[in-house]
RNA sequence: CGGGGCGUAGCGCAGUCCGGUAGCGCGCUUGGUUUGGGACCAAGAUGUCGCAGGUUCAAAUCCUGCCGCCCCGACCA
């Protein structure tokens, strides 16, 4: 296409209410322009790369079996009411009423809809399994929409959904999944890891995120240093201590100590000059209605997702005033096991120490050199803590490391959540009704889009791997006023259309600097630049933009050796 | 939902404290000189100062209410 034909507003300034820098690139490049809140416009060159990653999408999933379908977005109050969510999904489920005052809502996901529409049609083991499809819009209520298309509120999403006849089947389609989100993520060109994730009541590893390593990440991830496990902090496991790890030391005869107004580890460390570790937080928890304390290191974080899994709660929350007072005597901050009244459980780390501090659940008391066993008892012991940088890794027992990533898709095991809810039902071999068992695979294709911007740009603008590129070349006459440069690029431009490559000729009547510093900022991955010198010993100059690599090239072998090129790299990651 | 900030030309901002002709840079239009990394000169165009009400001879500026946007936090099947 000429660029003077093209609607591709760049911009010098960044915005200065851009936090994140795929967000200031994507606008400065003419991609995105925010409508309101959370809610994009894609431009011509924005929209060329969503179709890009739409595309690579689309082969994959149809690769993998999978069968592309489009469902509405609005969606009828009913469906959600029979899958439970109307109530349960929350604020970021967007409800309105027609004109009949009937309610629908804005789908932020589709297990309804397509549960729905399955069990209609499918009756028989013979037609499954079935994984069907779309790539649509969602609209999610986002409590703080930030960092442009990253997090927003309406945004493009690929949500697959897979039906199966038993568990067996239900494995294989998941596995078909992640093999196929590893192809789309590779071909993008992105440096991701698939992170185990928290499955909830399904168990097992049945739940992966799809993480774009990036600084600017929202998500913490968990990963070896040594074998490939990796989770994310929700799941991140900590294996239990080994035999004979605990530390041996003399027991100290316990002590009470006045500590008026001492409530937090650090005021406690502070006052009674201790370490954080030598300290053990007491947290009363909101368990389903009854109060559990729960021990950890005072330089430790509880992770709730692991209490709530271990405790099979289905509800659980810190525990209020009312509750803390109930169950130690005192009001928050002076909790501690010795004496306390309800179920206690700890976490690993707790065990290998003696002489510890706690509180005295007395009001304005702590104690020192408490120790287990002798002072107080626990009920069982488990990992419950938030895994940090430096913990052993659970399969290998190599040392962990923590990094930020972009969450870009997830696969996860649904079991029959939704099929048992809304009766997905189907008849097996022996003409027995059995309820399907389905799984849900998501990816955002903006946030990807992002993503790839976040791993690949520099000071000058953004690098398109040659997968994703909204155009693969670009042809820059540095002076069109020229005739034998103008000439010369025409035909360039003309070669490179008719090898089927997607070519920008920037045919605007601009000094060279500015053309230039437009082709950087929109990233084209190669530049041809046609100007009066090398053109006189019949050369133009082809330049690499990922690598900054520029050479001079015969006018008459330019075309050939652009295509070879792009189609080595376009293979390349594919 | 709590805390903070902002809203003035297409974009980035000054002007608001202390009321009195609405400004600067970039961009845009026209003409000329330039032409390999965001050129220069000259002449121009562009504003319900977020909205509504109030005070005043007079409001971008003071007062009240509302709306929008951003940041931090809380929240997040």
């Amino acid at each position: 296409m000429r660029y003077s034909e093209m609607h591709l507003p760049t911009g010098r300034e960044i915005p200065s209410d851009a936090e994140v820098v795929s967000n200031q690139l994507m606008i400065r490049a003419g991609m995105i322009r925010k409508l309101t809140s959370g809610i994009y416009s894609y431009l011509p060159l924005g929209y060329r790369v969503i179709r890009k990653v739409e595309q690579i999408i689309r082969e994959e999933m149809n690769r993998a079996g999978a069968q592309e379908v489009h469902m509405p977005m609005v969606q009828p109050a009913e469906l959600w009411q029979e899958s439970g969510r109307w109530t349960h999904y929350g604020k970021e489920l967007l409800r309105f009423r027609d004109r009949n005052d009937r309610e629908y809502c804005l789908g932020p996901t589709h297990e309804e809809v397509i549960t729905d529409l399955v069990r209609h049609d499918i009756k028989t083991y013979r037609q499954l399994p079935c994984n069907l499809y779309q790539i649509q819009t969602k609209f999610r209520d986002e409590v703080r929409p930030r960092f442009g298309v990253m997090r927003c509120r309406e945004f493009g999403m690929k949500d697959a959904y897979s039906f199966d006849a038993d568990e067996a089947g239900a494995e294989k389609s998941y596995e078909k999944m992640f093999d196929a989100y590893n192809r789309i993520f590779r071909r993008c060109g992105l440096n991701f890891r698939p992170v185990e994730a928290d499955s909830g009541s399904i168990g097992g590893s049945f739940s992966h995120e799809f993480m774009v390593m990036a600084e600017s990440g929202e998500d913490s991830v968990v990963f070896c240093e040594k074998c490939d496990y990796a989770a994310n902090m929700e799941k991140a496991e900590i294996p239990a201590p080994q035999e004979g790890a605990t530390e041996q030391k003399e027991a100290l005869p316990m002590q009470s100590v006045e500590t008026p107004g001492v409530r937090t580890i650090e005021e406690v460390s502070t006052f009674m000059e201790v370490g954080p570790e030598q300290i053990v937080k007491t947290l009363i928890f909101n368990a389903d209605g009854k109060p559990v304390a729960v021990l950890i290191r005072g330089d430790h974080e509880v992770n709730e997702i692991k209490v709530k899994n271990y405790l099979g709660a289905t509800q659980l929350e810190l525990a209020d005033d009312d509750m803390i007072f109930a169950a130690t005597g005192a009001p928050r901050g002076f909790a501690g096991a010795v004496g306390i009244k309800v179920r206690v459980i700890a976490d690993y780390c707790v065990m290998n120490l003696a002489n510890l501090v706690t509180g005295a659940n007395r009001d304005g008391y702590h104690l020192k050199n408490v120790n287990i066993g002798r002072d107080f008892n626990v009920a069982s012991w488990a990992d419950l803590r938030v895994a940090q940088q430096g913990d052993p890794c659970p399969r290998c027992r190599g040392r962990v490391r923590v990094a930020r990533g972009i969450e870009v898709g997830h696969v996860f095991k649904l079991g029959t959540k939704y099929s048992q809810a809304m009766k997905a039902a189907y008849l097996d071999k022996d003409g027995k009704e059995k309820i399907m068992i389905m799984g849900c695979y998501g990816i955002g294709v903006g946030r990807t889009v992002a993503a790839c911007i976040e791993q690949h740009h520099d000071r000058d603008g953004i690098i398109w791997p040659m997968t994703l590129a909204p155009y693969t070349v670009i042809v820059t006459p540095v002076n069109i006023n020229e005739a034998d440069v103008m000439k010369a690029s025409e035909d360039i431009y003309a070669g490179l259309l008719a090898a089927g490559a997607e070519v920008i000729l920037d045919d605007r009547d601009e000094r060279a600097g500015v053309k230039f510093k437009d082709a950087d900022l929109i990233g084209i991955p190669l530049r041809i630049v046609v100007g009066a010198r090398n053109l006189a010993q019949g050369k133009v100059e082809l330049k690499i933009r990922k690598t900054g690599e520029s050479r001079l090239i015969a006018a008459d072998d330019i075309v050939a050796r652009a295509v070879e090129i792009i189609s080595s790299e376009t293979q390349e990651t594919g």
